[in-house]
DNA sequence: TATTTATGACTACAGTTGTAGGAGGCATTT
DNA sequence: AAATGCCTCCTACAACTGTAGTCATAAATA
C-alpha cells in the first residue's frame, strides 16, 4: 500500500511527466506550484527513493531522478483509502456524492450512462 | 479544510454515532477495530480537541467528548482533496475510474442513472 | 587562473502523528 | 482503612514531514 503525501504527489507529477529528469529540471517545473528550495526538492527525491517511490540513476552526471512507481497504481490506492475511510466500501454512495457535487458536462454524463450500461449483463 | 488522518477518522466515526460519549465508551467502541490503549485515545480525543474537530463538555463527571465537525463536511474534504490532488478536477475521470474497479448492485445503478437524467438541464 | 554557478551530500530543526506510561483523584469492594 | 479500578492530566518519545542551510566539487566563465 503506497500512501503519499501532498508533496509527494507534486513531485511525482513532475516525475511522472517523462523518464528521467536531472535535479535542476525537477526544481524548475515545482517552481510555480510550490516554490521550494532546489535542497527541498532534493530532500524529497532521496526520501523518496527510501520508500522506493523514485528511482535515482547515479551513474551519470547529473544524476537523473525518475519515478519508480506507476501513477495508476497511487490514484487507486488514493481511490480506495477514501472508499474504506469515509464510506465504508459503499461504492455507490461515494459516487453519487461526486456527482452531485461535480459539475461535469453532459458529454462526460453520456459516457458514464455508457459505462453503466456496460457494467449491465 | 479539516484534513483527517486515519486515526481521526476512526475517532469520529465512533462520535458520529450518537450525541456524546464517555472516555470508557471511546475506547470500548475503538477496541476491536484499533486495539488502542485508554491514554492513547484519550491523547487523540485532547489533540482533536485543539483542532476543534471534538468537543469535550468538562462540566460533568465523566467528561463528555462529541464531535464537533460533521460527517458530512469531512467527507466533502476528503472528495475534494483526492479529486484535486490525483485528478485535477476533472470529476469525470474519477467517477469513471471508481465505477470500473468498484462492483455496485443494479440497482444502485439505475439510481446512478436517474441522478444523471436530473442533471440535464 | 580566480571566480561564479550548478550539482549533489550531509545535517538540522520544529511540528505532527502514532502510541503510550505514570501520577493523582474519587468510588466501590474487601 | 486498604486495595482496586475507572477517570482525567501531564509527559514522553520515536518516526515522519515540511522546509532548509552548509559544504565540497566540478564546470563554466571572466
Amino acid at each position: 500500500m503506497i500512501r503519499l503525501t501532498d508533496a509527494e504527489w507534486s513531485v511525482l507529477r513532475v516525475l511522472w511527466g517523462g523518464d528521467g529528469f536531472s535535479l535542476g529540471e525537477v526544481v524548475t517545473a515545482l517552481q510555480p506550484s510550490t516554490g521550494w528550495s532546489r535542497n527541498t526538492v532534493h530532500t524529497y527525491l532521496t526520501r523518496m527513493e527510501k520508500k522506493s517511490l523514485v528511482q535515482i540513476e547515479r551513474t551519470t552526471e547529473p544524476h537523473c531522478y525518475a519515478a519508480a512507481v506507476s501513477r495508476e497504481a497511487c490514484a487507486r490506492e488514493e481511490r480506495k483509502t477514501l472508499l474504506n475511510k469515509v464510506y465504508k466500501g459503499a461504492a455507490g454512495d461515494l459516487i453519487a456524492a461526486f456527482l452531485k457535487e461535480s459539475s461535469i458536462t453532459s458529454e462526460e454524463r453520456d459516457r458514464l450512462r455508457q459505462l453503466l450500461d456496460e457494467m449491465e449483463v
